[in-house]
DNA sequence: CTAATTTCTTAGGCCAGACTAAGTTCTTTT
DNA sequence: AAAAGAACTTAGTCTGGCCTAAGAAATTAG
């Protein structure tokens, strides 16, 4: 059973989005940038291997075997990032892409040497927990932004990667991981919200605050 | 045109075999453990794509594009093999598997990165040359171990990497870049010769001292 | 509850890059 | 210079992973 790139691809997103449940082929395809029938045949493919059960018009989960691959490419990734910010410089926004490619070559030998440069870290950039080397993902207590109540503060604890626009613009209003955030006001509707971080202000929509995940406000800690 | 890992692989031993010259594509067969109709389907592909020129039963020859691509590719093997020793601890013997895979994978950016942060070198840890970033590789005036007379004394310049046992075992002899070596005697026919290494003395059969390449002993320097 | 729409799958193909088996052409030997 | 051997190529296949077009199931609408 050889295990390719494309398989670790495949593996590692249905992990990402399914977190806890059933994940869609679409939803699949679309993240891969492949189209519906590629996804139905791989798949299939990986169902044969024991990697995922698959339920025809249904959707895929992965099976323990599956998801400790998913946890070795998602641990190799998110030491990459970290790696390449902290080691090499890299600025915060362009960290994801170069790690994309990396994180399916590396042997176990540079993953442990990286770990070990950057300390046994336990999260990436962005916040992301870095699972373990046995395959933990170590739990993180965070929900989104929208679901401060107004006028109560949080510290932001994930911003999503992915996206290197979003992320800068996210980086220039402030929102990096240990930040604090109030929400002062929520529009009605799917209107934006209205924040401070740190001394400014700023509106912010409500897409754009899906992708940045907060825990009860820890001023102490800041 | 688009450039794939396979592509840039024959690029490279191309290259690495033809240093002025026709390659044969036995040889490149060889090189990459692959069929010999293998390297004639690829070889008229390049040729096709203006990489290099083919002539049917003869050989191969990398034409300038060819040879840039080559180049850089080199160039990312060097660089990561000299960042894995320095910077991140990789004993001698194993960075060259390593960077055979990373190679084909890092971006610009993260080679402009690592050359800083080893001070932009000319040779990595086998003492080869790296070529430049505008597809230059710095000319060294070596010769084989072989050519030094009985008597002479040398210095060592480029152990061929490749064989991580042979290299392990080289090591151990003290064949490493910037030792100098006397050579003692020469057996006759295929014999072996006699050299002494620092303060040892070993007798080192020819086709081992064929991968140890030396210039005119310079023994300030050591 | 049927019809329309969306979502997913099957069918059939393509391309890259490898392989084996069966020729060619070049080289060496005698 | 002919024959034997080595080196290289052609022919024909296979596998992985992708695609489009067309059909089946599930969902939503009326």
């Amino acid at each position: 059973m050889v295990i390719t790139q494309a398989i670790e691809d495949y593996l590692k997103t249905i992990y990402l989005l399914g977190q806890g449940g059933e994940v869609a082929t679409s939803a699949i395809a679309l993240k891969l940038k492949v189209s519906p029938p590629s996804v139905t045949g791989m798949v299939k493919k990986l169902a044969e291997m024991k990697l995922l059960r698959y339920t025809r018009y249904q959707g895929v989960e992965l099976t323990p075997a599956g998801e400790k691959i998913a946890l070795e490419v998602v641990r190799h990734h998110r030491l990459l990032e970290l790696y390449l910010q902290e080691a090499l410089g890299y600025p915060w926004d362009k960290v994801h892409e170069e790690a994309e490619k990396l994180e399916h070559v590396i042997s176990e030998e540079f993953e442990d040497r990286i770990a070990e440069a950057l300390g046994w870290p336990e999260t990436d950039p962005h916040g992301h927990p870095i699972p373990t080397k046995d395959g933990v993902l170590p739990a993180v207590a965070v929900r989104e932004l929208l679901a401060v109540e107004t006028g109560q503060s949080a510290t932001v604890r994930q911003v999503s990667d992915g996206d290197p626009g979003m992320l800068r613009y996210l980086a220039s209003l402030g929102f990096f991981p240990g930040a604090t955030v109030q929400v002062l006001e929520k529009a009605p509707f799917e209107g934006p919200l209205r924040v401070r971080v740190g001394e400014a202000e700023h509106a912010v929509g409500r897409e754009l605050a899906r992708h940045v995940l907060v825990s009860a406000a820890t001023p102490a800690e800041v």
